[in-house]
Formats: C-alpha cells, sequence, structure tokens
DNA sequence: CCAAGATATTTTAAGCTTAAAATTTCAGCC
DNA sequence: GGCTGAAATTTTAAGCTTAAAATATCTTGG
C-alpha cells in the first residue's frame, strides 16, 4: 500500500504542484483575456471588484486587508484607476487622515461588463467540473483553507 | 435542484475563488517560510528546482519555457543566482548565442536543504488531505488541466 | 492644553513580471 | 563570400508587489 507517512508526503507535494499547475494556467488565461479584450489588469479589477460588493465605499486599509495586499500596493491601483475616474476618492466626515475609494458610475458600469465577462471564461475554464465535482472540490478546500486559518491564529 | 446551466456557472465562479484564495494562502506561506527562514524568493526557488531536475543545465530558453516565465525574467534570477554562485552559466559549443545555466555544487547543496523544508510545509499546509482526497484532487485537476491543454492547441 | 503613542495613508527602495526592442550569432541560399 | 531571416539572449519600459520609512492626523493621559 501506499499510505506510509513518506508517501503521503510525497504525494501532497505532487498534488501541491499540479494544483499551483492549475491555478496558474487559469490566471493565465484572465489575465490574457482581461488584457486583450478589456486593456486591464487582474489586479485592477481585483480592485473594482471588492468596491463593486460595498456600494458606499473602503477605506483604504479595509480595501487593502479585504484584499489581502499592502496598503502601498493599493494606494497604486486607487492612484490610477481615480486618474480614469472609474474610481473616486471621498474624504471620510470627522478623520482627516482617511479616503473612502468608491467606484463611480462609470467604474460600475465597468466593472458590470467586466464582471459578466469573466464568470464566463471561468466558466468554459472550469467546463470540466460538473456539481458534484464543484461539491467535493470545495469541502476539500474548506478543509484546506480552515488549516490556514489555524496557522493565521498561531502567528497573531 | 441546483442544476440549471446559471447555478452552474455561478458554482464554478464560488469554488475558482476558494480556488485562488487556498493557493494564494499556500503560496504566501511558503514566500514568507523562504524568505525569514532562508533568506530567499519563491522565483529563485523555483529556478533552482528546474535545475535541479537537470544536472546537466539548462539553457536559458528552455529554462523559461519549463518555467512558463519570460526569457527577460530569468536572465534576471539566474544573475542574481549567479552573482552568489549557487548558479553558472556554462557556453554551448557550437553555439556561441547559447548558454547553460546549471547548479553549482554550493547551489545544489542549497538546494537539498531548501527542498527537504519546502515539502515539509506543503506536508503540514496540507495536513487536512488523506491519499484519498490527494488522488480524488488530482483526478480532478487532471481534468482541468486537460481543458487549458486543449486551449492552448487552439491558440497556437 | 499638550505630549506621546496610535492610526491612516503615501512614499520609497528593491525585486518580480511581461512584452517589445535591441544585440549577437547562426544557417541557408545565391 | 555575403546577404537575409531566424534564433538566443539581454535590455528596456511599465506595472505589480512588499516592507519599511515618512507624513499627517487623531486620541488619550496627565
Amino acid at each position: 500500500m501506499t499510505s506510509d507517512p513518506e508517501s503521503l508526503s510525497k504525494a501532497r507535494l505532487r498534488v501541491w504542484l499540479k494544483l499551483l499547475k492549475a491555478v496558474n494556467g487559469i490566471e493565465g488565461e484572465i489575465r490574457r483575456n482581461l488584457r486583450d479584450r478589456h486593456r486591464t489588469t487582474l489586479p485592477r479589477f481585483d480592485v473594482m471588484s471588492a468596491l463593486a460588493r460595498f456600494p458606499d465605499g473602503l477605506k483604504m486599509s479595509d480595501l487593502s486587508s479585504f484584499l489581502k495586499v499592502s496598503n502601498g500596493n493599493v494606494t497604486g491601483i486607487v492612484d490610477k484607476l481615480t486618474e480614469e475616474e472609474l474610481v473616486q476618492r471621498v474624504p471620510v466626515p470627522g478623520d482627516k487622515r482617511a479616503q473612502i475609494a468608491r467606484l463611480t458610475s462609470k467604474g460600475k458600469a465597468e466593472f458590470e461588463k467586466l464582471a459578466g465577462h469573466h464568470e464566463g471564461w471561468i466558466d468554459t475554464l472550469l467546463d470540466a467540473l460538473s456539481m458534484e465535482d464543484l461539491e467535493t472540490l470545495s469541502d476539500t478546500l474548506e478543509r484546506v483553507l480552515s488549516q490556514s486559518t489555524e496557522k493565521e491564529r498561531a502567528d497573531a
């Protein structure tokens, strides 16, 4: 049987590499589509996607923690989206340090369009997965995620 | 039932986002470990890992296509690994354009150490997955990968 | 009030990434 | 031999990313 700890560890490593390959392949395809068909990038899409979930906008720091990227990172991306009038910065009454980033109506319209295409691309790329596959995969990922959540608590 | 095409598409999108979250979480942990415990980075590890599979080394272009990154990218990474004497560039007899990058003995030793720790980190991070989970997941990913392989053929 | 520490954000420096341009060398053909 | 296009690599320009430093503002305790 292939169930000693040694082979389990090797099997986990092989699956990890395959997982990475699949995710990188799909992500690459999304990036290509965003670039070639919509003249934008994944980080910009991610920021717009986050802001679309919060119609009243998000403080810069909340946006960066939601996206799990650094503060300085969102500063740069929001700068550019703001230049293009897809996002606007709104001062927070009573706190001159903070700013709220929110989609403009132009930004909302642009995001709706992107989001529809994005869902279609994913649908095609994951075409091989049935509803049953998705449920199994979702459960599996859930267990992996709760593992990393434990790790985060340990680090904090 | 939840099996109309609409909900299948939404389910695929949700699973994709969860997949991304899991993979990014694990990858982030690997990057942190490489940085904090070994003063190195994932791209450097990836290059060394590729070279470790080919004891005779790889041409720069073969290295970049193996890793699926641009030529210019590996140039920069190999430059730095070379400065640290972990990698060396060897001229190709009969073709003055080409160079072969290969691990030095110092590089090999360094990589062995990293690879052992790397396998341990993955083992811990995927601790929740049994051999059976791994087999199911591997099959699922295989189907996703063959989908993207078809796509690549279509593009070429 | 005000000093000191905390908080929100931006700036900076360094590294990774890509596509495209530039450079060097090769291979084939006349 | 020499020209032309292909091939291997590096360079360049632009964007993303982070951690750490810098700035500005707020809050709290004295």
